[in-house]
DNA sequence: CTACTGGACGACAACGATGTCACCCAGCTA
DNA sequence: TAGCTGGGTGACATCGTTGTCGTCCAGTAG
C-alpha cells in the first residue's frame, strides 16, 4: 500500500480509502490511485485488515462430513448467502468428533470469524457459551445446541415421521417397523419418538423399532425376524437417508417387499425399483436460514435465541404403496 | 497476549514462544503462562499471527458447484489432508463463471493463503501467472489450466471412454451414440474427442454425437430420431452423470431399453433400473492427489509443473447387457 | 578469582492496514 | 478584509504477533 501511494503521489491512508470506496476522495485523486493499483498489481492484505478491524469476513460451518448430499447441500446454500454479504465461506468436517469439532470450532474462532455455523456432535457445548458471549454469534443446524441457548435451525421431525406413520396407516399398515441411527444422535432420538407417539395415537405396535444395524447383513437379519412371525411387519420407516439406501438393500437380499418410508429425500430415489417414499426435508433452505440468523445477527439484531423449524413434506412414491 | 504476559510475569515473546511451543523455556516458565492461558481464556490471533508471518494456514479451494457430489467428496478428500497440515479449507463455488472464479480467487490471495487448488471455469488463467511466480502454488484439478504451466491432477478420459466403447462393441453393438455436454468445457472436448477415436479405431461409426440437450425432453427426442432408422442406434455412451441420469429417464419416457455405459459412477448406480454401467472416476483420490502436489510445492518442491492422470475403472452392471 | 560459555528471557521494531484527529485551503459570509 | 466553514488529505498511533538481537546470569574452565 505505500508502494501505490508513493506511485499516486498521495498518503496510505488515501490508498486505503479509494481501497475501501470511502466518501471523501477526489475523482481525480481516486484515478490516480486506481492507476497505480492497477500498475502495480496491489492487493490488499487481508490478514492486515482483520487485525485492524478485529474481526475477518469470514465464516465458518461444521458439519459431520463435508462429502454426504445433505451437509454439501447446507454447505452450498451457506456460501451462498455468505458470498453476497462479502463473506467467505471457512468448511470442515467434524466426523461426529467432538474434540474434532473443539478443535475446528477453536481454529476458527481463532482466525476471528464474523460467526460460526454448527451441525453439533453429541456433545454439551457450554464452552461455547463465552465465545457467544463474547459477540461471535453462533447458529446451530440440524440439531440443538445442548447447554447453551442459541439460535438454531431445524427440521420438524415430528411432524415428519408422523406424516409417514399415518399415510402407511392409512394405506392398511398394522406392524409398522422403525429403523433408526444411534438414539445418541438428537435427529435420531427425536424420530424414533416421533415414531412412538405417532403410532400410539393410531393404536398401532410401537415397540417394533431398532436403533441399531447400519449394514445390510443387520438389517437383513432383522427384517426375517420381522416377518417370520404369524403377525408380521409389514412396512418399514427408516430414520435417514443411508439407512433407507441400505434397507433397500436389505429388501431386495431376503426377497421381502415391505412398504417403506424414508426420512430425507435422497438423489435417485423416484428411479430406483421400487421408488421410494419419503419424507423430505430441505437442507438447501435449512442452510440458507441459518446464515440468515446468522447475518442478522451481525447486523446487531439482539433478542433472545430464535429456533426456526422447518417443515417436511411427504413425496410418496411407490414403495409405500406395496403391500 | 499482553495480558497472559503479565498474569504470568513474563514477557509477550516467551508467552509467543510457549504458544508455538518453541524451544528454550525452562518447565516451570512454560507451566506459568499455560495457566495464565487457561485462566484468561487466552486464544492466539491467527490474524495478527499470519499478518507477521506473511503466510495465512489455509488452502482455498474453488469448485463448480459445492454441493455437487463429484466436487464434494473432492472438498472432503481436499480437507482432510489439510487438516493433518494443519491448514484450514476455504471453499466456493464458482458457477461455471470465470468472473465468479476470478472474485473467488481473488478473495483467497488476499487473504493469503497458503495455495489454491481450483477446478477451473473456460477461461484464460495466464493473470493467475504472477501469483504463481510470487510464491502461491496453485494446483488445477478435472482440467488443466489455460494459458499457464501449473500443476494439475486429471482423468484419463481417453482411456475411460475407450473401454466404455470397446466393452459396447464387444457386446456387439456397432452404432453407439454420443451423449455429451457443452465442448467448451474441457473435460466433454476430450470425452467427445475420445469418442471419436475409440469408434474409429473399432471401425464404427464416429458421427452418431449429441453435445446439446440435458433435459429429459431434448434427449428423449435425440433417442427417437436415432432409433427411427433401419440401421439404428443400439447403444449409449453418457458424457458425464448427470447425462446419465437424464438419459435414463428419458430412455423410460420413450419406453426404449437402448445399452447404457455412463462417464462417472454415482450413488445408487446400482440400484436404478436397470442398474448402469459406469467408467468410474475416483473424485477422492483427485482431492487428495491435488492436496499433496500443492503441500510439496508448500514443503519447498521446485520443479517443472506436473500432471498426475489417474486411472479409470469401468463397472459392468446391467445396462450394457440389453440389446 | 577471572573469563568465558550458552541457555533463558526481554526490549523493540515490524508486518500492512485503518481510526482519529489535525491541517490546509478554496469559497463563503459579515 | 477578517473570520468561518467544510471537504479533501495526511501524520500518527494502533491492532496482536513474531523475528532479531541484546542482556543477564548460572555454571564451567583456566
Amino acid at each position: 500500500m505505500v508502494d501505490v501511494a508513493k506511485r499516486a503521489a498521495v498518503s496510505v491512508k488515501t490508498v486505503s480509502r479509494v481501497v475501501n470506496g470511502e466518501e471523501g476522495v477526489r475523482p481525480d485523486t481516486k484515478a490516480r490511485v486506481d492507476e497505480a493499483i492497477r500498475q502495480l498489481g496491489f492487493r490488499r492484505n487481508d490478514s492486515a485488515s482483520d487485525l485492524r478491524r478485529g474481526r475477518a469476513e469470514g465464516i465458518g460451518l461444521i458439519v459431520e462430513n463435508m462429502s454426504d448430499p445433505f451437509y454439501s447441500v447446507i454447505g452450498a446454500a451457506v456460501e451462498r448467502v455468505a458470498r453476497l454479504q462479502r463473506h467467505l465461506l471457512l468448511m470442515g468436517s467434524a466426523e461426529g468428533s467432538a474434540e474434532r469439532e473443539r478443535d475446528l470450532t477453536g481454529a476458527f474462532l481463532s482466525r476471528r470469524v464474523a460467526g460460526l455455523i454448527v451441525v453439533p456432535a453429541i456433545e454439551d457445548h457450554h464452552w461455547l457459551a463465552a465465545e457467544l458471549a463474547a459477540g461471535t454469534p453462533v447458529v446451530f443446524v440440524d440439531r440443538p445446541a445442548s447447554g447453551l441457548s442459541a439460535d438454531a435451525v431445524l427440521t420438524d421431525n415430528d411432524a415428519g415421521v408422523r406424516s409417514a406413520v399415518e399415510h402407511l396407516a392409512a394405506r392398511g399398515h398394522r406392524n409398522i417397523g422403525f429403523l433408526g441411527d444411534n438414539p445418541e444422535f438428537w435427529t435420531a432420538g427425536q424420530r424414533l419418538a416421533a415414531f412412538g407417539s405417532a403410532t400410539a395415537a393410531l393404536g398401532l405396535r410401537s415397540d417394533l423399532t431398532a436403533m441399531g444395524p447400519h449394514e445390510v447383513e443387520g438389517i437383513a437379519a432383522l427384517v426375517e425376524t420381522w416377518t417370520r412371525d404369524s403377525d408380521p411387519v409389514t412396512a418399514l420407516v427408516t430414520g435417514n437417508n443411508r439407512l433407507s439406501v441400505t434397507a433397500l438393500r436389505a429388501l431386495r437380499r431376503v426377497g421381502k417387499r415391505l412398504a417403506l418410508v424414508g426420512f430425507d429425500d435422497f438423489e435417485l430415489a423416484d428411479m430406483v425399483e421400487p421408488a421410494v417414499t419419503v419424507v423430505a426435508q430441505d437442507p438447501a433452505a435449512m442452510g440458507e436460514q441459518a446464515a440468515h440468523l446468522l447475518f442478522r445477527r451481525l447486523a446487531g439484531e439482539g433478542g433472545p435465541a430464535r429456533t426456526v423449524v422447518l417443515p417436511t413434506r411427504l413425496v410418496v412414491r411407490d414403495s409405500s404403496h406395496l403391500v
